[in-house]
RNA sequence: GCGCGGGUGGCUUAGUCGGUUAGAGCACCCGGCUGAUAACCGGGAGGUCGCAGGUUCAAGUCCUGCCUCGCGCACCA
């Protein structure tokens, strides 16, 4: 037997903090999986967040919604376990650390020492854990984080190691060149991240140079602005096209300053639209030229044998880039293949010699030119430029053209403010253009929600898919498994196993190598210590790379499970996985790399669902970000309105794709409108469960015995309710609650609860009571249910004060598929008709019915402003014209009207009159151009009557166009001069004109009941400013002069309204210490005093 | 530059197949109601629906161009 207890006033905060306690002790999470442990598998994926950071608000965005599907799926019935994940690798880690160690370069890491500085990594990823599990549990994210996979742990790495081999043994895995912003101080390359961190504006020279043809007298024009590559040139790319000019030299500028020239004479090629921008000659073009018909020629090296030709065809002549455009330069790109990744990628396209002219040191190499070998490259830009003009050189024109300073923005080492060079990297990739048909067929059976981001930024990211350079050269991070001797052999190692399996190999070969246990720590610096032996007996050593970050959490899916070297069958079970969601940031980033790995390693998709949730904006509507410091602690919530009330104004704020300005406001209207409300609803019932002992067990009221209120309401939670649960099923979950959320405060609360508070005031045992408390409890339960996935708390405490038991392993009131035999959770969309038997009655006629009352209810008030009556003041009479029989709600709308009695009208005549409106659907396609003109003559007809008259009988043509009577709409108003209102409910065919008139006269019995209600507001408002028990009881006096007459029987009705024991009247002046209030020129006093 | 998504009273937003007077909430003003809360009800003020064209009898809605914000991609030779 469970009895509610009373609800007593609302502390959120405390209702919370103290639900995780009970949660916690009784272990609930755990029960609600434990219940469903026959139900069909949802499998969520938990994307793992870094724990070196503060979480903000944007964390529990993306944290509500994961745990809403997976709470609402729980309910359902399915087994929706959720493992909790931190992903530990990767530079922020070492960023974080360099700094606080101050070690601003590799060499200083690796002066720090190698193991010391990952053991510091290792560490500092922990920093923020605890504020991050005390936000997760405190927003009840439900999560286990007792047992997490941790991308740092051995057994997680050597999955990673296996998927690696994977991709190896299926030639997937390649080492080759990437071009990276590099940094020859630190020997660092960077990343876009690190690299943003670095921007600075710098003037530095830019030059042309002029490129002599082999077998032409002229010279093609290119522009650079890092004169330090020119030695690297082995091309020039011109668009196919671009129109080029020839241009011959007609006379000496005026006023050149600075190195380079031309003669008289001379002949140089560059774009046609750049010539006035480039040249300060004087010039006759010569001829024009399609770019295309440039390509192949050859032109002679800047710096002979700087590079050699190897057995390049291509070297040194120009080729063509579709890329090149004329917004800079000469519409000619000079192109080194080692130092800008267009240029190496044409290089490696069209097959120029691929060699450094800079070694790692930012030097230049031996052998490039005599005045340059072995210096710093940023500051050879003079030199060059003076080895072009050719001041010691046999070439009389010399190679420049023009020097000219250049503004751009550069970026710089974040570390040592130097200038980073952009220079080709040995690189590990993932050969992902190999498998581009497979990942976008597995994104197309993929449930993006929404679809867009599918179709668009995933589909458009997977079109242009490029080969996916993994590895990095840093320290803290999956160390890449691949073994490699001098010639080019490689070994990629798989497992602990395999390493320990290859080092007995080359032990037994003679080489040396320290122990490798089976808990080997298969991190940097312990496996770079490994030599390995390769088939033809050479050494080899580990490549030494670690990976992008990016890989370890997109092997996720298996390597939580340690598959394939976890004997059990987790993994099977759960892959694909059913559901994950994270920020559409994570476009390219997880959701690419989750399906990067399974394409490429089990030629499957990762995830069969996918909610990508917009940014989360601050109120200026800026990207939430440590950077710009304008994250909102979450707490700041938390403790003020609650977890409820942020996680469903975070669900009802906006779709969940779309960018969330958060608004701390919005979270306070959450809690005082939704939150508030709900639980004075509930305090409502509760209060009066516990005064009358009510059981919901021990007693039943059939549908039958339920007053139409209590229909009504049961039937608008039906309708309510699955119109909830299909909200959720299509992704709509803002929709779904904002829907809800109306039902709490417009229905339930304004109008079920406010028309029901008297029943429950009787004191006896009623049948109508017991209907109400019914209700309330049913409607009650069914809402905590429905709200439990988005906000877990106040309902959780509702109903287990309703139902003793926790809301968290209730079922779903619309079913639970979950839990039916040989269900799975692809029937996300299930029938919801048999489903839905399980929701109150619905009958959509007393929906209908109890809308119109509720307008004609709204509409009183509306009449009683415009005749300036006051609302207490009762009228003797009100009718209602046409609409449906209401017979059944006079009782409820004379009170809602304050009218002694209600009639119905018949004669819609005597208060009604017809007003025509055109259909314009119908009558345009044959009025056409006339039709606004024909709708303002039926619109302003004098007698509206005998136009509808001659519309029916097919005798009315206006403009030469027959009028139909599906030409018009029909439409009823109040005539004027009454106290009247005519209002429209439904649509089309169904529209319905009610009109309600009310009588304005006054009587002496009116105004006496009139002025009771006043007094008797009066009063009550006193006893609640005493804060009187409901059930205390008061004297009362009364001082009136000026009031009309106070009839007995109001005078009764007073005290017993008020709870008056004593109740006395006067006409005489009264005291000076009492309240007094004027109604209608009547001047009134009181006093109230408890018993 | 390319792609995606936005731009609707002071703020947050709804707006379906193009259809009559663009609908709410917050805040503001007036009034009412209340044993009902930070609530509720009625009324008011506040909108060139980003701009400009176009299609149409009719455009917040469809088309084109532009401006602007956010995100992503590319580029910065």
């Amino acid at each position: 037997m469970v009895r509610p207890n009373p609800a007593g006033e609302l502390d959120a905060v405390a209702l919370e903090t103290a639900l995780l306690e009970t949660w916690k002790n009784e272990r609930t999470f755990q029960q609600s999986i434990d219940s469903n442990r026959t139900g069909a598998p949802f499998i969520f994926l938990e994307g793992p967040p870094t724990a070196n950071g503060k979480p903000g608000i944007h964390h529990v965005v993306a944290r509500a919604y994961k745990d809403l599907v997976c709470r609402w799926k729980t309910m359902e019935g399915f087994l929706v376990e959720r493992k909790g994940g931190w992903d530990t690798h990767g530079l922020p880690v070492e960023i974080e650390v360099q700094k606080r160690l101050d070690l601003m370069s590799n060499e200083a890491i690796e002066e720090f020492g190698m193991q010391a500085f990952n053991d510091a990594c290792r560490e500092s990823v922990w920093t923020y854990e605890s504020a991050w599990r005390e936000m997760t549990e405190r927003m009840a994210y439900w999560v286990d984080l007792d047992n997490p996979y941790v991308t740092l742990h051995n057994d997680y790495v050597e999955s990673c190691w296996w998927a690696l081999k994977q991709m190896f043994d299926k030639d997937l895995l390649y080492r080759g060149h990437k071009v990276l912003p590099y940094c020859p101080q630190t020997g660092t390359s960077y990343s876009s991240h690190e690299v943003a961190l670095g921007y600075k504006e710098v003037e530095e020279p830019s030059v042309y140079v002029k490129f002599k043809l082999v077998d032409d007298s002229a010279s093609i024009l290119a522009w650079t602005t890092t004169p330090w590559t020119l030695p690297g040139n082995v091309g020039l790319a011109v668009g196919p096209d671009v129109t080029y000019a020839r241009c011959r030299v007609r006379e000496e500028p005026e006023g050149w300053q600075g190195r380079g020239g031309a003669s008289v004479g001379e002949e140089l090629i560059l774009a046609k639209d750049l010539m006035g921008e480039v040249l300060r000659h004087h010039v006759d073009i010569i001829e024009e030229i399609p770019g295309s018909s440039l390509v192949g020629k050859s032109y002679e090296p800047l710096f002979q044998n700087a590079v050699p030709r190897g057995d390049s065809t291509t070297a040194w002549t120009v080729l063509s880039a579709d890329w090149v455009t004329t917004t800079d330069g000469t519409g000619v790109v000079h192109t080194a293949v080692m130092y800008g990744e267009d240029d190496y990628n044409l290089g490696m396209e069209v097959g120029l010699p691929a060699y450094h002219t800079v070694s790692m040191e930012g030097n230049f190499v031996d052998g490039v030119h005599p005045e340059l070998d072995g210096r710093y490259v940023k500051s050879c830009d003079d030199s060059v430029m003076d080895i072009l003009v050719g001041q010691n050189d046999s070439i009389a024109s010399g190679l420049l053209y023009r020097e000219k300073s250049y503004l751009h923005d550069y970026p710089h080492c974040w570390r040592t403010d130097h200038p980073l060079l952009y220079y080709a990297m040995d690189s590990w990739f993932v050969r992902m253009t190999a498998v581009k048909e497979r990942l976008l067929e597995f994104n197309d059976g993929v449930e993006w929600a929404p679809d867009w981001v599918g179709e668009g930024r995933f589909g458009e990211w997977l079109r242009n898919v490029k080969d996916w350079a993994i590895s990095r050269e840093r320290y803290w991070g999956t160390p890449l498994p691949v073994w490699r001797d001098e010639d080019g052999n490689m070994k990629c190692i798989g497992s602990i196993a395999e390493l320990q399996a290859e080092i007995a190999k080359a032990n037994a070969a003679g080489f040396e190598n320290p122990e490798c246990p089976d808990d080997v720590d298969l991190h940097r610096p312990v496996v770079d210590a490994f030599t390995l032996v390769s088939n033809d007996g050479k050494p080899m050593h580990r490549e030494p790379f670690v990976m992008d970050c990016w890989f370890d959490s997109g092997c996720a899916p298996f390597a939580q499970w340690h598959h394939p070297f976890d004997e059990n069958k987790t993994f099977d079970a759960s892959f694909p996985v059913d559901y994950i969601c994270e920020g559409v940031d994570q476009t390219r980033g997880w959701f690419y790399t989750l399906l990067a790995v399974s394409t490429t390693v089990f030629d499957s998709p990762a995830y069969k669902r996918c909610l990508s949730l917009g940014l989360i904006l601050d109120a200026e509507g800026k990207k939430m970000s440590k950077s710009r410091g304008n994250i909102v602690d979450p707490w700041d919530h938390f403790n003020r309105e609650g977890a409820d009330a942020t996680r469903w104004y975070m669900v009802t704020a906006g779709a969940p794709w779309n960018p969330l300005k958060f608004d701390s406001n919005g979270v306070r209207e959450t809690y005082a409108k939704m939150f508030l409300t709900l639980w004075n609803v509930y305090r409502f019932h509760a209060d009066y469960a516990a005064l009358d002992a009510f059981d919901p067990a021990s007693s039943t009221s059939s549908y039958e015995s339920r007053s139409r209120l209590d229909r009504w309401i049961l039937s608008k939670l039906h309708s309510t309710a699955k119109a909830y649960h299909e909200g959720f099923t299509n992704w709509s979950f803002h929709k779904a609650c904002r829907e809800l959320e109306d039902f709490i405060v417009n229905d339930l609360s304004n109008w079920y609860v406010r028309r029901s508070r008297r029943r429950l005031w009787d004191e006896a045992e009623s049948g109508d009571k017991l209907a109400c408390q019914h209700t309330l409890h049913e409607i009650l339960v069914t809402l905590c249910r429905l709200i439990a996935p988005v906000s877990p708390f106040m309902v959780d405490t509702i109903h287990r004060n309703l139902t003793g038991e926790t809301v968290h392993t209730a079922v779903w009131p619309i079913g639970t598929p979950g839990s039916t035999q040989g269900a799975t959770a692809d029937a996300w969309n299930e029938d919801l008709v048999s489903a839905t038997q399980q929701l109150p009655l619905q009958d959509t006629e007393l929906e209908h019915e109890m809308a119109l009352v509720r307008e004609l209810a709204e509409t009183g008030r509306r009449i009683r402003i415009d005749a300036q009556r006051r609302q207490r003041l009762p009228c003797a009479e009100g009718w209602i014209v046409a609409g449906p029989s209401l017979e059944a709600y006079h009782d409820l709308l004379c009170e809602e009207l304050n009218v002694e009695s209600i009639s119905v009208e018949t004669d819609l005549d005597r208060f009604q009159q017809v007003e025509l409106g055109v259909n314009f659907r119908a009558l345009a396609p044959r009025a056409k151009g006339d039709v606004n003109a024909i709708a303002s003559q039926i619109k302003n007809h004098p007698d509206q009557d005998a136009l509808l008259a001659d519309i029916r009988n097919g005798s009315c043509t206006i403009m030469g166009v027959d009028i139909l009577e599906s030409d018009v709409e029909v439409r009823r108003a109040e005539r004027e001069g009454y106290a009247a209102a005519t209002i429209t409910v439904g649509e089309g065919d169904d529209a319905l004109h009610v009109s309600l008139v009310l009588d304005m006269q006054d009587t002496p019995h009116l105004l006496s009941k009139g002025l009771a209600r006043d007094i008797t507001r009066r009063i009550q408002s006193k006893r609640k400013d005493m804060d009187l028990e409901i059930e205390a009881m008061i004297d009362v006096e009364v001082w009136m002069t000026d009031a009309p007459e106070l009839f007995e029987e109001d005078r009764v009705w007073i005290s017993k309204e008020t709870r008056a024991s004593g109740i006395a009247f006067a006409e005489d002046q009264p005291p000076a210490d009492v309240e007094s209030f004027n109604v209608d020129g009547a001047q009134v006093s009181y006093r109230v005093k408890k018993v």
